[in-house]
Parts: structure tokens; sequence; C-alpha cells
DNA sequence: TCACATTTGTCCGTATGTATC
DNA sequence: AGATACATACGGACAAATGTG
């Protein structure tokens, strides 16, 4: 006899069974989806007909369509021929699991925007490098949509959040659509809280964005930077400052 | 009598309530932890009295819980004593999603490592910028750690992924922290699976990173940069060489 | 317009596994 | 070892949503 007991063990044997049902359920599906014998849009069977397939309860089912839906792999309705359907979400996923990350740690608008003003100025070594005629077209469209939408003497805001994005698809690389996905997602939720976006503001930026494609055309690099980091500097000042005013009214300080 | 049908309302109208129950109990919860009422390290009510301070079923908190889990709000444990605790493991969380992406888009190997270059190097200028000395401690420390390890005779894996993860703390600025998670958890996705790590690649590694840090505790921006350019490079080749092999075995192309 | 079928959404009762005391 | 308190899991039931005839 002596002093080892089990608890010595559990880093030498791992348990034949630690997971818990629903999360067999969901990784099984995840495999099915990755394999590709699920496709996009692709339905699945129901929640009781699963149940039967896995020999599990409904519950665990639900369960783990639950994970797949917020892990942004399908989509699930109500209804006869509702149900859940291969979809992928993800993009959107992550941009609001980003933004948790900044609600629940408190994250800065300065760290914020001075990472984003870094990651997006790198990013346009890659549009300059791989950005196409096509991609062109898509931000001239954009701007002139703003365009249109300020001549109706409305403020383009959802356009010009639009043109970052599709800045980071003319960069050809889905690794700064993911990132930008995730900063656009803090975007949209502090601009919508805190600030009003004035018409002026919004034509200074259209302008700006403009400015930017027209270099992006002519192939003027140096130009394209400065502007983007003038753009990306409006943007944090305003956001800054009303970070501060919200700070200052809520009356509570940083952790 | 036009023609104007409901469907055309859909984008002026919102619902009133279009949200399930277990959406409102995970999104109310959310909310205490966000004000603080909930704060990391609190244990939550059990699922029957969550239920019962609801009033609604222990399914809908079920289906709550298991969304602030997958969330990183909560951890959640059997047992006496067990039970939900507030807990941020957000990071770990955005790194899977992260990953998932990556599996379900198919993203290329090549399109992740320049991204990776491009954003890691763009985060030097911050680590430059805002490292404070025990900063530059903690990479000293893992180098060291990291040579011990490859002196008795294995790689060291784990420890040079963590410098990566160091660098970005050494930054400052915690959105760099939360990008560079996700991007390890490719990267140790990756290379559990189909590389193995041999201890002349790993003996390298860490001599360009005990150089990285010396560079920059003697403020040599760009020999740093050149340095962290080629340790991302050999990483590079390693990776896009093996998921190439990988490729071929599985005998799969690219969507 | 209305009834119907199907599927998700929700609740309840109950049983089992698990960790702590 | 036994009692406990909790998550986990199952099955049944009904409500709500939604497409179809």
């Amino acid at each position: 006899m002596n002093a080892v007991t089990t608890e010595d063990y559990k880093s030498l044997i791992e348990p034949v069974r630690n997971k818990r049902t629903f999360e067999d359920v969901s990784d099984r599906l995840k495999e099915l989806i990755f394999n590709g014998a699920l496709k996009p849009g692709q339905q699945l069977p129901s929640e009781s007909a699963l149940a039967q397939l896995f020999q599990v309860g409904r519950q665990s089912v639900r369960e783990a369509l639950r994970i797949l839906e917020l892990s942004g792999f399908i989509r699930v309705r109500p209804g006869v021929k509702g149900g859940a359907v291969v979809e992928s979400t993800i993009l959107s996923k992550i941009g609001s699991l980003f933004l948790d990350a900044f609600k629940f740690d408190r994250v800065s608008m300065e760290d914020f925007t001075t990472a984003r003003r870094a990651i997006e100025v790198s990013m346009l070594d890659f549009v300059f490098k791989n950005a196409g005629r096509s991609d062109i077209e898509s931000l001239r469209d954009n701007v002139a949509r703003a365009k249109a939408r300020i001549a109706g003497n409305s403020p383009a805001f959802e356009e010009n959040i639009e043109f970052h994005r599709l800045l980071a698809k003319a960069s050809r690389n889905y690794v700064f659509s993911i990132v930008m996905e995730a900063i656009l997602a803090v975007l949209a939720d502090f601009k919508s809280k805190f600030t009003v976006v004035k018409i002026e503001q919004s034509r200074n930026v259209v302008d700006c964005h403009a400015a930017i494609v027209t270099a992006i055309a002519e192939k003027k690099k140096p130009k394209a930077v400065v502007l983007l980091k003038k753009d990306l500097m409006g943007a944090s000042e305003i956001l800054i400052g009303s970070a501060h005013k919200e700070r200052k009214r809520i009356g509570r300080t940083r952790a």
C-alpha cells in the first residue's frame, strides 16, 4: 500500500467518456459538416428524428443544435418545413463574440482604435497587391450609394461601415474579412448606442472614402495610406470623444 | 387596395417579441454580468432556482446556460457546490470559433500565414512603444524555459506558441491579445494534427525568439522586424509544406 | 379563408451521475 | 459510507409557429 491515489492517474489515464451527451452530438454533426457530408443549404432531420438516430433524448439534441446555432453552422426556424439548415454565419458570430469580449473585459476605445488603425493599414498592402477590377467597382458603388443617401439628407451610416467590409474583401484574404467583421461589430454597436451620426461627419467620411478608392485605382499607395489613416483617425476621435462622455455619464471608471 | 403586402413592412416594423425564451434569459444574465451585478468567481443560482426566478422552465434555463457557456461567460460543473460560475474564457472561445471558421470556409494556409505575418509585424510597433520591463522579463523567461526543454531533448512546442501570446501581451493592447489567441488556435490545431515538431526546428525557432527579445530589449526595431519576419516565415514554410502534403493525402482540393 | 400537419419551443416529472460534506 | 445538492438526461405533453391544401 502506498500513497498513490486515483488523482495521480488523472494525468495518465483519460476517461473513456468525459464529454456530455449534447457535446458528443454537436461534435458529430460538426464533423459531418466539415467532411462535406452535410453541405450548406442542406436540411437536417427534425429534432425528434435526430434523437432517434443518435439514440438520445430530444433535450440533448436541442442543446447540441443550440451550440451549432451559436457557432454559426446552422440556422433554425420553427414551423412545418422549418428546422435546422446548414448555413455559415460564423463571421457574424465571431463579430458578436468579439463584442462580448470587449464588454466583458472592458477594453478601452483607445486600444480599439489604435489597433484597428494598425491592422487596417497593414491590410491595405494586400488590397494593393490583390484587388481586382471587380473589387474597385464594389468600392466605387459603395461610395456612390453613400453619396446618394447624403444627397437625400440622411447620414450614410451603414454604407460607411460597409466600405471597410468591402476593403477587407478587396484584400482577397479571408483572414482580414474575419478580423474586419469583428472590428465592425464593435464599431456598429458602439455607434448605435452612443453617438448621433451627423450629416456633416458622414459627408467628410464619404469624401475620404472616395479619395481612397481613387488612390487605389491609380495605384498610389502612399496617398492611400495617408487617406486611410485620416479616415480612421476621424473615426477614432468621434468614438473616443463619446466614450469619455459616456464614462462620465455612467460615473464608473475602468477596472 | 394596392399591392403592399405584409412582407413590405418587414424592414420597417420589427416584431415586438421575436426572441425565444432561452435567448431572453441568456441576454438578461449577460446584462447582469456586464453591469457588474454578477462578478467573475461568483456563483449563479441553481438551474431550478433560476427557472423559478425567471418564471420559466428548466429547459429554457439550460439552453440559456449553454449559450453563456459557449460564449465564454460561465463555467458549469456538476455535483454539490457545483453549478454555474461566472468566469471569462471568451478568449479561448474566440480562438475555437476562429478555428471553426477556418475549417468551415476552407481558408488556405497561405492566406493564414501571410495575414498573420502582416498583423504580427504591425503589432511589433506597439511592443516597442508600450512594453515594460516585466514584459521583457516574461519573454526572457519563456525563452529560457524553451531552451531548457530542448536541452532535455524534447521539442519546445508549447513554449514557442506561448512566446507569441506573450508578445501580444507586451503590446499592452488587449485587441492584439484577442487576435493572437485566434491565430494561435489555428496554429495549435494544425500543428498538433499534421506536423511532427522536430527538435532541430524547435531549436531554430527558440534561437530566433531569443534574438527577438534581445532586439526588443536593446530597442533595435528594424532588427526585431527582420527577425520576427524570419521566424514567421519559417513557421509558414512548415505549415504550408504540411498543408500540401495533407491535401495530397486526403485527395481533396479546395472548393 | 380556414383547417391541418409538421416542426420548433416550452414545461413538467422523474431518474441518474457526480462531486462535496 | 451515506446523505446532499447539483447538473445531466430522458420521455411525455402541450403551445406556438408556419407552410400546405
